[in-house]
DNA sequence: GCAAAAGTGTTGCAGGTACACCCATGA
DNA sequence: TCATGGGTGTACCTGCAACACTTTTGC
């Protein structure tokens, strides 16, 4: 190609972390810091770098916002957005990283950020830039994902039990489930959990069995939520 | 941010065209008329212009690839590869778009590209950049989508029986189905096909009807592979 | 014992597989 | 009437939803 009519551009990542909180599903939100969209929510995330790959830049913003382990936590790419005016600053394209993290410590401002929130799904406002999209594609490839993978545990702690797991399914889907047959369909699935042998205190009531993750990545067969 | 670590990129789109030929998934590969890799096959594809988007870039390049029209085919992002080295002439980062087309007519040479091919997906041998995962991943992709969406009507023409249908899925999963049960389960999910009014003459046996898309994109119940 | 939460048994139904069988056409 | 592929009926099996019931703890 002779003429250069195509875009020289900058590539950015961001970030889409949920985590669990009081049984509702939250968002990790920056506030932030700088024009475009100064003081307005925005996903957390930032520029790759020279020679670095996609998924290692948003492991790197994940650590600097959440100070967690890159094995804590899981991370996969979802989508990329490239619409010419996304962004006032220029051609941005942006790589949308969902990433599910267990009981997330208090999150401390990145460089770009005045600071950082956990918001509960349902009361995310109008973020900067098209991170409302974002959001929303990222919220349903996590709810597919919870039917036919074993994704629900990342929410989890090293150790849980059954009913840690099913209020992850209730909060992502915003659905309650039989605990009973939640219960049995769990371990039922080969792989899904692993008995941890131990039990549990419990404030009231019988304690329950604790649980590891199991070595599974796919479940067989699903845990459908349709039947609507 | 002061200092400019961060990458000043080209993006480009990569298509990934699926199409059916004899029973046989077929993949559109160009032979590179240009380095690097010349000669060798590769994914059609090609930058991203100023001032336009992905999806619109990719919808572009398969037009000039195939000269079919845009609503004639399906066409989905699947993923973005931005390792740091997987370009000689820089830094590149790709999105990946599969498409699925009808019975694609002969294809033609593109500007950067000496010859395009249907070549099917058994015999895709080494392939330039890092587009063998590329189609690896796309590949993926369809097999799964054809289980929970009507995806599968993307590979046929306009009115089509159940039979082409089947051989479709039967392509792409590389596995044979049950013709009988097959034939019930496609007519009993609503607005997966609609019936035509038509019958196909056919060399032998009884003329079989012949269907159009319906209206659904997900399937209830999906059409499993798995029961190995 | 009583409350509370964990965990089990059972029944009815929806949907899948396997395969016997009938239908419509050309030669 | 026979071969061929389209299409239907049916029997068996698996897996889920619903919910009654039992178990194990703290008070």
């Amino acid at each position: 190609m002779v003429t250069r009519d195509h875009a020289q551009a900058r590539v950015a990542v961001d970030l889409v972390v949920f985590t669990i909180r009081g049984g509702l599903l939250h968002l990790l939100l920056v506030k932030r810091g700088n024009p475009p969209f100064r003081h307005r929510h925005a996903l957390p995330g930032g520029f790759v770098r020279r020679g670095e790959d996609l998924l290692d830049a948003a492991v790197r913003e994940l650590r600097e916002e959440t100070r967690l382990d890159a094995n804590l936590f899981h991370i996969e790419q979802v989508h990329t957005y490239g619409a010419p005016k996304r962004d006032p600053r220029g051609r941005i394209f942006s790589v949308a990283y969902l990433a599910i993290v267990p009981n997330l410590p208090t999150p401390v401002g990145g460089t770009d950020a005045l600071s950082a929130h956990l918001v509960p799904v349902a009361k995310v406002g109008k973020l900067a830039f098209d991170h409302n999209k974002i959001v929303t594609d990222a919220l349903e490839v996590a709810r597919t994902k919870l039917e036919y993978t074993t994704l629900a545990v990342s929410f989890c702690p090293e150790t849980f039990t059954i009913t840690d797991l099913r209020k992850v399914y209730e909060a992502v889907w915003e659905r309650e489930l039989d605990a009973r047959n939640f219960h049995r369909k769990v371990l039922a699935t080969q792989g899904f959990v692993v008995d941890a042998h131990r039990k549990r205190a419990s404030p009231a009531g019988r304690p329950p069995a604790e649980y590891r993750a199991g070595k599974a990545i796919a479940l067989h067969p699903p845990m459908l939520r349709s039947s609507y």
